[in-house]
Parts: structure tokens; C-alpha cells; sequence
RNA sequence: GGCCGAGUGGCGGAAUUGGUAUACGCGCUAGACUCAAAAUCUGGUGCCCUCUGGGCUUAUGGGUUCGAGUCCCAUCUCGGCUACCA
């Protein structure tokens, strides 16, 4: 009796891939070579940032879809592609750093040399040859010629902007290292500090990845996540007059100016350049009091407190609807960064100015007729209008149109579109990023650094905190800083990019990670990309859309021949605790995937569980008791190779066999890994009952092998066979005998057994039905109705 | 507040096009093997009853249909994302 010892057979068989690179992908000029035939498939999951603690389950689930995937259509023989890469720059090996003095460079090996390990003892089937890191100046460079290019179309721009700062430590601080609004290092409260800003220019392509998103193979939630995300609404831009001041206008974003008759007040974001031209000399303390405070206050206290505040400015604009004076006030409700900054308040309509109106006793007038048996005080739908002058009794989505033509006729206003979606902040006043590849001369002027002189290197330097003004720590490497461009002196960005800005265009160099005259290698690139299968767990904005985002303008730009980077994204759910609670240090509550492995389970049970624990795409509790079902599982997949009891004729399991490779092919496509796995089980348990033949063993183990890669090839290499994915046959999915459902109104009351051949007699099947005793019991006389369904198996008799 | 998703046994979940609800696994339980235990194997396992049979059951209440976990309407509960976006 030999034993399942899965630690022995993982270990025989990640040697000998690993010793055969047995998961090399084919280049497209060596693919070409070998036929026509052969398609391409593209897999990748979100590579992951190599943290001390090494991988966990999560990661395990996300990989091993991955792998299922990339196993399963090698095993049908497409040319598949499947890399792996690590995403270094960030804040956590930074934080370290500053912390223990150990170089962020060196701890990134480290901890890529542990991922690595890791991934390598779950028997993934990664192309190690193209291995990728962010923070590899062979990768780097890259990143910094894709910043050149957004810098050269004009898409990458400088602006002033807010930062939190830490007045304590006299630093920058990242959003994640604001707790609360205070500084997580030294506790002391945040500041906002202006300071000028590289951003690229997403907005310019706002339509375009909104538009697109319906054709995107890709999760709903996501796409509703992007669309949102974007928020494209549509209205009028309207120019107030200021009172007593025939030169000073303040324009507004509506999208309702069928409401405009209703505007009883302006209120101007805290931020707004026309407050300081307009407040009276009498309101001009209390309005830069609260537009300091207001400005100083943190998004935490904003959400906190939505009491409204705010300040009259004293001055007064014009409604050209109306024709009448309206106050101008100040308030944090309104957003900057939004629309232009300013409202024209219409509390009839508007919850937030229907506040502002009762805490500061401002005058509501409705111009929008209430469907009777709206309750609200602040009714903001749509309706006929009222008190609008000769807009009377138009319906409000007609009235939006008749008002924007009257004021593009009058001058001073014109439909809109705005995003949600700002243009996204790219400098970090980090050190352990990459660097921005800009130098600024005398004047302050940027200039790029010429592409000849990439990659800028990240420079070691020996205190890793940000300096006092602000800059990161590049800011110490004094050598470094200097640059000699055209022969002219300058100075280096000390600011570094977001990390996201590293992982936009990571899956494109994948396809050629060794070029050295280019990001991606042309050819390779038609040949490989856009990415078939892209699966993570994260980022259903952020990152995914920039990469749509990178995708559209190097498309633009003529480098990419497609404008979709990710056919089809699968969006992986978590693995939390056992008490249903998220894993976390703190909590204790960790499962270590290389523990459950060494328990003695190894990686083919961890795996398999892991699919097998519920819907790829929602979260699922650990537990510790029912990955034994699969190890036993596992087991009984080996007993049947290794120590047969007995051998039966091979049509015995003709039917579960071929229903078995069917369903199990099927899943994979709609990435059913759960029921998939079951399938193999109900299968097993079949082979168990009936006997099992080498025909069934070999199509077992083929089919268990994208889940438990290890055991498959142990048993495909005693049953002496190759790996090819099984096919089946359709004619025997059915057995010889049928059962057939009989229901009296719906409700069932027998099962009788029916040739195959008869199946589609119906009027047989009728028969059949209504001779059974049981069904006889309920029909009284003839029946009202039969509806008998040989492709449903089933027969309702309508009594 | 807005948007999205989900509610099925003791538990994780299955039912893919409206067609046998509870596959598969865990747990529990009985038996076989064993001096015994573990492991393994075989069976049972939604709930209720007047138990060779029958009734009820997919959060709740209605509806459409020969037939509803699945479609429609209303209500409740939970989870996620987002958050003063004019």
C-alpha cells in the first residue's frame, strides 16, 4: 500500500520545472515558426508588492485562479503566457526604512527573494524568465520614457495644490499616514501646505473611458465603480453679474438651470479667487477667518460635520432670470475642485442649500411644481415649472433647453459637461519612488530630461526622511541633484512618481521584459497583448483605470494597437478568519499558507481548497476543518492510481466520465473553480462505487491537474500519459435508461424509468406518466392539461 | 444619504435558459476494520406529522405561470463601495 506524501511529490516535481523552465511562453517570432494553429493567451494577475510577511492565503487565491487558468489552456495547447512581478516602490519598505536605516533597496530583495521562494514551492506555473520589478532601473527607465511622452503631449502638467504637512516633523505626509487627521509618527495635528504638483492629465480622456466601459468584459460592480468614478454629468455654465460692479462676473456649474428663477443666493467655495476682489470691508475679517479655517480643516473633520457653516460676503450678485439681488456667501459645501467652484443656490430644490438657507435665514422660492403627494420639504425632482416668468408651466426638461438658449443668447451662460474624476496628482515628496525625470533651470523652468541620459537613477542616500521644505530625501543627494542639459546647469526633481504611475503599464512590458530599446517590443506586443485574463482582488478604480487610461493615449501615440488593456478581468474575493473577521496581525488571526502547507497538507490541498471554498468573486471564511475534505479528496484521487483495488471494463463510467470532462471544461470558462472541484469529488465518489478504468484515471488526473498540478503529474506519469485537456462525447452524456420527472400540478409524485430511444415520444411519456399509481391518486378523469418535456426530463400533469 | 451586491439545512455552498430545491464539502451519526484509538471504507442526515404514507420549506408578504430559489411589485435584514460633485 503506498502512502499520498504530498511534501515528497511537490518537491520531485518543482524541481523538475523548475530545472525545465517548463513554463516558458514561446516568444511570437518562435510561435510562428511552429504554426498557424497555435492562439495565444495572455494571464496575469495584479502583481503583487512583496511585503516582509511573505505571501498570504489571499494572495494564494488570487494566484491559484491564475494558474487554473494558465494550466487549463496550456493543457489545450495555446501558447500561454503567464509572468510574474513585483511592485517594490512604495510606502512600507520607505516607513522601514526610516525606521530601522536598512535600505529600502535591500529589503526589496530580500522580500522578493521570499515571494519568490513561496510562489515556487505552490507549484505555479509562472515563466520565471520574465520576472519584472518597479523598482529595477532596467524597468524604471521606462516608466520615466512614459512620463517623457505624457510631458511631451502636454498631459503631464504642473499645478499648486494642497499637502498635508506635518508642522512637528516638518514633513510631507501620504494619505495613509494621516490618522484622524493627525500625524501617525508623532501625533501632533495636520496641516494643508500649497505647493506646486505634477498631475497627469486623465481628464482629457474622461469621455472616452466612461463610453468605453459598457464593452468591457469585466464584473458590474467595477464598471458601475468606474462610471461613478468618472461621474460625468451634464448642464450649464451661467455668468452672475456682481452688483455695482459692471466688470466682475462669477461663473457657476448647474444641472438644473431650469431652477434658475429659484436662485436666491451664490455661494463660493473657501478657496475662490473672486472672494478677495468682493467682500466689504466690514465682512472682509470674518470671511478670511473662516476661509483660513476652512481650508485648514481636514476631510475627516468635513465628513465628521456636515452642519453647514459659512460667511456673507457682503457683497451682492445679479439673478439674470429674475433680475433681483442675491446675497454672495462662503461655504465649505462647495467644492473647488468642482464644476467652477461656485453655486447658484436654489434651496427649493436642493437639499444641501435648502440647509444653508434655514441655518442662515435665507429667502426659499419654488419654481418647480410638487407632485401632490410629494411629503419633502425640498422637493428635487422634476416638474412643471412655477414662478418663472414665462417659463410658466414648461416641464423642467424642456425648460433646461429654453433656458441655455436664452442665456448663450444673452451672453452669459452655455450647456456644460463636468467629471467627478480630477486630473490625477502624481508627485509624491517620497523617497523611495521613481524619479520624476525633470530638471528645473535658474528660473524655475522644467525641462525634461533627455531620453539618452534615462533612467535618472534612484540615488542611495543615508537618512531616508523627507527634508524641512518639504522635498523627499532625493533632495540629500547632493551630487545627484546637479544635471548638465544642453550644456545649461540645473537641478533635479526631488519628487518621486506614485507607485500607480510604475504598475499602469507593467502587463506590456511583461511581453518583452529584456528589451532594451523600448518599453515593449513591437512586435511582441501585437502579438501578445491586450492582456486575455487580468484577475485581482483590488483597485476597481484607481489602477484599473489608469491603465485604460495609459492604454488610450500610447494607442494615441501610435505604441499600442489596441485601446482596452484587459479583455477579461475576474475580480477575486477575500479569504478572511474563520470568525468571518479580516485576517490581521494585531487580531492574531493570520493563517501563514506556507504553515498549512508544512502541516502536511501541502501546496495541491491548499490550492484546491482555496477554489474550491466558494465563488472566486466573494469573500469566504477560512476554516480549518473543511480543508481536510479536500486533502481527503486528494487522497482518494491517489488511492485510485497507486493502489487499485480493482479494474473494471472501460464503459462502465462512460457516462460520469464524459459528463465530468464537460462540466469541469465548461466551469472553466465561466470560472466556476467550486463547482468544478465538486465535480471532481461526485466524480471520485463514482469511480469509488463502480470501479475505476485507466480511461477514467487518465481523464481524472487531466482534469484535476490545473487545481492539484503536483498529484496530477504523479498519477499522469504512472498511467503513462500526456496532459492533454480531455474532450468529450456528446452522445454518451446520456445513459440508456432515463428518469423522467412526473408532476400532478406542479407538485412531484413519481419517477419512472424510460428508454433513451423513447425519451422524445411524448405521447409515450404522457402514458407512461399517467399509468403510475401514485400519479393516479391525484387525476381524477381526464387531465385538464399534460406538459411533457423529454429535454427536461419531466412530465406536469394538469389535473 | 447615493449606488451596487447578497439573504437557501447545524455550517461553507449547488441549482448555468423558469423545469426533480438542498449537488459537493464540513459537522453530526450508525456500522466495518482494530485489543483500542487514529486513519480508511460503507450507509444515514432540510423541517414536521397521526410515519409502507403525507404535509411544509430558498428573509417576509403579494403577483405572473402548467410550473418560481430563479421573473415582477412591496417590505425587512446584512455586506461592500462612495460620500456636501451643485
Amino acid at each position: 500500500m503506498k502512502k499520498y506524501d504530498p511534501i515528497k511529490i511537490e518537491e520531485k516535481w518543482q524541481k523538475i520545472w523548475d530545472e525545465t523552465e517548463a513554463f516558458k511562453a514561446k516568444t511570437s517570432k518562435e510561435a510562428k515558426a511552429d504554426g498557424e494553429n497555435v492562439q495565444k493567451m495572455f494571464l496575469a494577475e495584479m502583481f503583487p508588492y512583496p511585503s516582509g510577511a511573505g505571501l498570504h492565503v489571499g494572495h494564494v487565491r488570487n494566484f491559484s485562479i491564475v494558474d487554473a487558468m494558465a494550466r487549463f489552456y496550456t493543457q489545450q495547447r495555446l501558447n500561454v503566457l503567464r509572468p510574474f512581478g513585483y511592485d517594490t516602490f512604495g510606502l512600507p519598505a520607505e516607513n522601514y526604512a526610516i525606521k530601522t536605516g536598512i535600505s529600502p533597496e535591500v529589503a526589496t530583495k530580500q522580500n522578493i527573494d521570499n515571494f519568490r521562494k513561496q510562489a515556487k514551492r505552490l507549484g505555479f506555473a509562472i515563466d520565471w524568465s520574465r520576472e519584472i520589478n518597479t523598482s529595477d532601473p532596467k524597468y524604471y527607465k521606462w516608466t520615466q520614457w512614459c512620463f517623457l511622452k505624457l510631458f511631451e503631449k502636454g498631459l503631464a502638467y504642473q499645478k499648486e495644490s494642497y499637502q498635508w504637512w506635518c508642522p512637528v516633523d516638518q514633513t510631507v505626509l501620504a494619505n495613509e499616514q494621516v490618522e484622524n487627521g493627525h500625524c501617525w509618527r508623532c501625533g501632533t495635528e495636520v496641516e494643508k501646505k500649497k505647493m506646486k504638483q505634477w498631475f497627469f492629465k486623465i481628464t482629457a480622456y474622461a469621455d472616452e473611458l466612461l463610453d468605453e466601459v459598457d464593452s468591457l468584459d469585466w464584473p458590474e460592480k467595477i464598471k458601475v465603480a468606474q462610471k461613478n468614478w468618472i461621474g460625468r454629468s451634464e448642464g450649464a455654465e451661467i455668468s452672475f453679474k456682481v452688483d455695482n460692479d459692471d466688470n466682475q462676473f462669477i461663473k457657476v456649474f448647474t444641472t438644473r438651470p431650469d431652477t434658475i428663477f429659484g436662485a436666491t443666493f451664490l455661494v463660493l467655495a473657501p478657496e475662490h479667487p473672486m472672494i478677495a476682489k468682493i467682500m466689504t470691508e466690514n465682512a472682509k475679517e470674518k470671511v478670511l477667518d473662516y476661509c483660513k479655517e476652512a481650508i485648514k480643516k481636514s476631510e475627516i473633520e468635513r465628513q465628521e460635520n456636515k452642519e453647514k457653516t459659512g460667511v456673507f460676503t457682503g457683497a451682492y450678485a445679479i439673478n439674470p432670470a429674475t433680475g433681483k439681488q442675491i446675497p454672495i456667501w462662503v461655504s465649505d459645501y462647495v467644492l473647488m475642485g468642482y464644476g467652477e467652484g461656485a453655486i447658484m443656490a436654489v434651496p427649493a430644490h436642493d437639499e444641501r442649500d435648502f440647509d444653508f438657507a434655514n441655518k442662515f435665514d435665507l429667502p426659499v422660492i419654488e419654481v418647480i411644481e410638487k407632485p401632490e403627494d410629494e411629503t419633502e420639504k425640498c422637493y428635487h425632482g422634476e416638474g412643471k415649472l412655477i414662478n418663472s416668468d414665462r417659463f410658466n408651466g414648461v416641464e423642467s426638461a424642456d425648460a433646461r433647453d429654453g433656458i441655455i438658449k436664452w442665456l448663450e443668447d444673452a451672453g452669459i451662460g452655455k450647456s456644460r459637461v463636468t467629471y467627478k474624476m480630477r486630473d490625477w496628482l502624481i508627485s509624491r515628496q517620497r523617497y523611495w519612488g521613481c524619479p520624476i525625470p525633470i530638471a528645473y533651470d535658474k528660473d524655475g523652468n522644467p525641462h525634461a530630461i533627455p531620453e539618452d541620459q534615462l533612467p535618472v537613477i534612484h540615488p542611495e542616500v543615508e537618512d531616508y526622511k523627507p527634508d524641512s521644505t518639504g522635498r523627499s530625501a532625493l533632495a540629500k543627494a547632493k551630487d545627484w541633484l546637479k544635471v548638465t542639459i544642453d550644456g545649461e546647469e540645473m537641478t533635479r526633481e526631488t519628487d518621486t512618481l506614485d507607485g500607480y504611475a510604475c504598475s499602469s503599464w507593467y502587463l506590456w512590458r511583461y511581453v518583452s521584459p529584456d528589451c532594451e530599446t523600448a518599453a515593449w517590443d513591437p512586435e511582441e506586443i501585437k502579438y501578445w497583448a491586450p492582456t486575455d485574463v487580468y484577475c485581482g482582488g483590488d483597485h476597481a478604480v484607481a489602477h484599473l483605470l489608469y491603465v485604460r487610461f495609459w492604454c488610450k493615449f500610447f494607442a494615441d501615440l501610435g505604441y499600442l494597437p489596441f485601446r482596452e488593456p484587459v479583455k477579461r478581468l475576474l475580480y477575486n474575493g477575500y479569504i478572511n478568519a474563520p470568525d468571518g473577521k479580516k485576517m490581521s496581525k494585531s487580531k492574531g488571526n493570520v493563517i501563514d499558507p506556507l504553515d498549512v502547507i508544512n502541516s502536511g497538507y501541502g501546496a495541491d490541498t491548499l490550492r484546491t481548497y482555496e477554489l474550491f471554498i466558494g465563488p472566486y468573486n466573494e469573500d469566504a471564511a477560512w476554516s480549518t476543518k473543511a480543508i481536510g475534505g479536500v486533502y481527503r479528496f486528494l487522497n482518494r484521487c491517489y488511492n485510485l492510481v497507486f493502489n487499485p483495488e480493482n479494474t473494471v471494463d472501460e464503459k462502465v463510467n462512460i457516462v460520469a466520465r464524459n459528463k465530468t470532462a464537460k462540466k469541469v471544461t465548461e466551469d472553466f470558462h465561466r470560472a466556476g473553480f467550486n463547482t468544478a472541484v465538486a465535480a471532481l469529488m461526485e466524480f471520485v465518489n463514482e469511480l469509488y462505487k463502480n470501479g475505476a478504468s485507466e480511461a477514467d484515471l487518465v481523464v481524472l488526473a487531466k482534469l484535476l491537474k490545473p487545481f492539484a498540478p503536483h498529484l496530477a503529474s504523479e498519477m499522469l506519469e504512472e498511467l503513462k500519459s500526456d496532459d492533454e485537456w480531455p474532450t468529450w462525447d456528446e452522445k454518451a452524456l446520456v445513459a440508456d435508461v432515463v428518469e423522467v420527472v412526473v408532476q400532478v400540478n406542479g407538485k412531484l409524485r413519481a419517477k419512472i424509468q424510460v428508454p433513451a430511444e423513447e425519451l422524445n415520444d411524448t405521447d409515450k411519456l404522457t402514458a407512461l406518466a399517467l399509468a403510475e399509481e401514485n400519479v393516479k391518486k391525484y387525476v381524477e378523469g381526464e387531465p385538464k392539461r399534460v406538459i411533457a418535456l423529454p429535454k427536461a426530463k419531466l412530465v406536469n400533469i394538469v389535473a
